[in-house]
DNA sequence: AAAGAGACCAACCGCACACAC
DNA sequence: CGTGTGTGCGGTTGGTCTCTT
């Protein structure tokens, strides 16, 4: 199975290709018979004590298997964002949500990535967070949530254009790198906080493994913007490692 | 107390990538 | 090389809860 974050750029920037059209037209995805809406203590406890027996994976014929009367996906969701017993619940830390908006700077809507670099918290539940309160607390601070910019700056200055088209792009081009790092870090255990409120150090809980490009994230967390060097930077190690 | 508005968040949907065949 | 399958990401929806009037 591929890394989650192998994938790269949005949606909106793909194409569908003739070869999975109507990849989701299968049993698994097909909505006759099949249950929809909240999970029931019944639903989760069955998902559950199958997935503890089994393992996670083959989504398409778990519900069968498990008993429910529930799609792959849906039962894939409910586990990687409800049923985990890695997935912590509660609120946010003021520290987590420090991180999530330094990674949002860095890396855009990229939650599975941001998620990624904090323990215990789903992509979704980072999402849900970000669109419900921080978007609005940055606006509230005349901040625009996107670009993590003034929200009125003077867009039309050649200068500040460019600018902001260079550092967007090397934004674009730090979740593409960021995004075959992925693969690197995929499998490497987070070291759990344990419900401690989590720090910076927090996101150097990786093993020693990937001590070099955690670091090198880290101080990308810790930068003020991302710049050219730091693309740079990032190109050197993906060669690096590759090779 | 009731009704409407807004906030919150679990879950759904569409799409694209990786890989096996 | 082309196709089918499995998987999961990001955007969106809609039900429920909370607040305000």
């Amino acid at each position: 199975m591929r890394s989650p974050a192998a994938r790269k750029t949005t949606s909106k920037t793909r194409t569908r290709t003739k070869t999975n059209v109507g990849a989701d037209a299968t049993p698994c995805c097909s909505k006759v018979g099949l249950k929809k809406g909240p999970w029931t203590p019944q639903e989760d406890e069955l998902l559950t004590n199958y997935i503890n027996k089994e393992g996670e994976g083959r989504w398409r014929t778990l519900p069968k298997l498990a008993g429910l009367l529930r799609c792959g996906k849906s039962c894939r969701l409910r586990w990687m964002n409800y049923l985990r017993p890695s997935v912590k619940r509660g609120q946010i830390a003021p520290d987590e949500e420090d991180l999530i908006l330094r990674l949002h700077r860095l890396l855009g809507n990229r939650w599975s990535l941001i998620a990624g670099r904090i323990p215990g918290r789903t992509d979704n539940e980072i999402k849900n967070y970000w669109n419900t309160h921080l978007s609005k607390k940055l606006i509230g601070q005349g901040i625009d949530p996107r670009t993590h910019k003034p929200l009125n700056s003077d867009r039309r200055s050649p200068f500040k254009a460019t600018a902001s088209s260079s550092s967007y792009m090397a934004n674009e081009e730090s979740n593409r790198i960021m995004a075959n790092k992925q693969n690197y870090y995929h499998g490497i255990e987070m070291r759990s906080i344990n419900g401690e409120e989590g720090d910076e150090d927090d996101i150097n809980c990786c093993t020693t493994t990937d001590d070099v490009l955690s670091s090198f994230l880290n101080s990308l967390i810790n930068e003020d913007a991302f710049t050219y060097q730091n693309q740079m930077q990032a190109d050197a190690l993906v060669v690096s490692e590759d090779g």
